[in-house]
DNA sequence: AACAAAACCAACCGCAGTTCC
DNA sequence: AGGAACTGCGGTTGGTTTTGT
């Protein structure tokens, strides 16, 4: 884990704090696309950033890493992250394990900033009901009124990934085309994670370097390769098996919360080494834990 | 239109675990 | 064995944007 002391840098420079420019977010997703990011301390040096290593892994991150899904959270996974949440609790980094293309800090905003308070106003109401002993069986009382920017986000997660992200210089590396987020279709696929790996595959491939990869013309964009391989995926059963809460139980979540998305180390012919294969999606069924809808 | 309050979110900080020397 | 360095994670902060009055 740790770095060679040959690859130290000797001197301590001056390190840059706040908000990134869209000069530094280049430099640096340049180098780590080149050469990976090998060891965090070497990277701003290498890169010519004025930056520490720990301030650009977390850029990396939560920001330039590929197949980043920014943009609003479906109403799909705003129901996968209360799930997991009930059972994990601020276990940020493994719900995000089962939210391709979002970030443990994303996730941790979006609870802290919407979720958290959704929740409570859901107990209230629901303590409410219990003293009232109400005997309507009104199902939109699950739902508190949701204030008008909550109505705009929910609107759509298509228009809203498409067309509500802000403004921003990088955005043309940011958004991710919503291939399998249909929430007003609550189909099986609507279960699978929102960015499979030969997307994301996809969008590394023609990362803001320009340079044409030869996968490319495979994955890119390619509807029916999409089916086959959600066909290929769907078929396989033991990637949805029931397993999940087995695991969790006996205590081994660990494992099966392996993600398949994270960012390995490169391999050593500096190109990356994606350990997507088999473990591409974890046994995780959002069907068993998924009992309470909120829309 | 102007101001205040609330919401949002990027980034920092500190801690714990791991690895290297 | 033990200290130093590194990575990863979760909590928190502070600046910016949005909403309400």
């Amino acid at each position: 884990m740790g770095c060679k002391s040959s690859d130290k840098p000797k001197v301590k420079p001056k390190h840059r704090k706040g908000l990134w420019s869209p000069d530094e977010d280049q430099r640096l997703r340049n180098y780590v696309l080149n050469h990976g990011h090998g060891c965090w301390s070497s990277v701003p040096i290498n890169a010519g950033l004025q930056r520490n290593g720990k301030s650009c892994r977390l850029r990396w991150i939560n920001y330039l890493r590929p197949g980043l899904k920014r943009g609003v959270f479906s109403a799909q996974e705003e129901e996968t992250i209360l799930s997991l949440h009930r059972m994990l609790g601020n276990k940020w980094s493994q719900i995000a394990q089962h939210l391709p293309g979002r970030t443990d800090n994303e996730i941790k905003n979006y609870w802290h900033s919407y979720l958290k308070k959704k929740l409570l106003k859901d107990e209230g109401m629901d303590q409410c009901l219990k003293r009232t002993q109400s005997a309507s069986s009104n199902s939109d009382i699950r739902e508190p009124s949701p204030s008008p920017k909550r109505l705009k986000v929910q609107t759509s997660s298509f228009e809203s990934s498409m067309n509500m992200e802000k403004p921003s210089a990088d955005i043309q590396y940011r958004s991710v085309p919503p291939m399998f987020d249909s929430p007003k279709e609550p189909n099986r696929s609507s279960l699978l994670p929102k960015v499979m790996f030969a997307e994301w595959f996809s969008l590394d491939s023609f990362g803001s370097s320009g340079e044409p990869v030869d996968s490319k013309s495979t994955f890119d964009h390619n509807p029916s390769f999409q089916d086959n391989f959600m066909h290929d995926y769907l078929l396989d059963e033991g990637a949805f098996g029931g397993e999940y809460h087995n695991s969790l139980s006996d205590g081994s979540s660990g494992d099966i919360f392996s993600s398949e998305f994270k960012f390995e180390s490169q391999s050593p012919g500096n190109e990356f080494d994606f350990r997507s294969g088999e473990d591409l999606c974890s046994d995780f069924n959002l069907s068993n834990i998924g009992d309470v809808m909120y829309i």
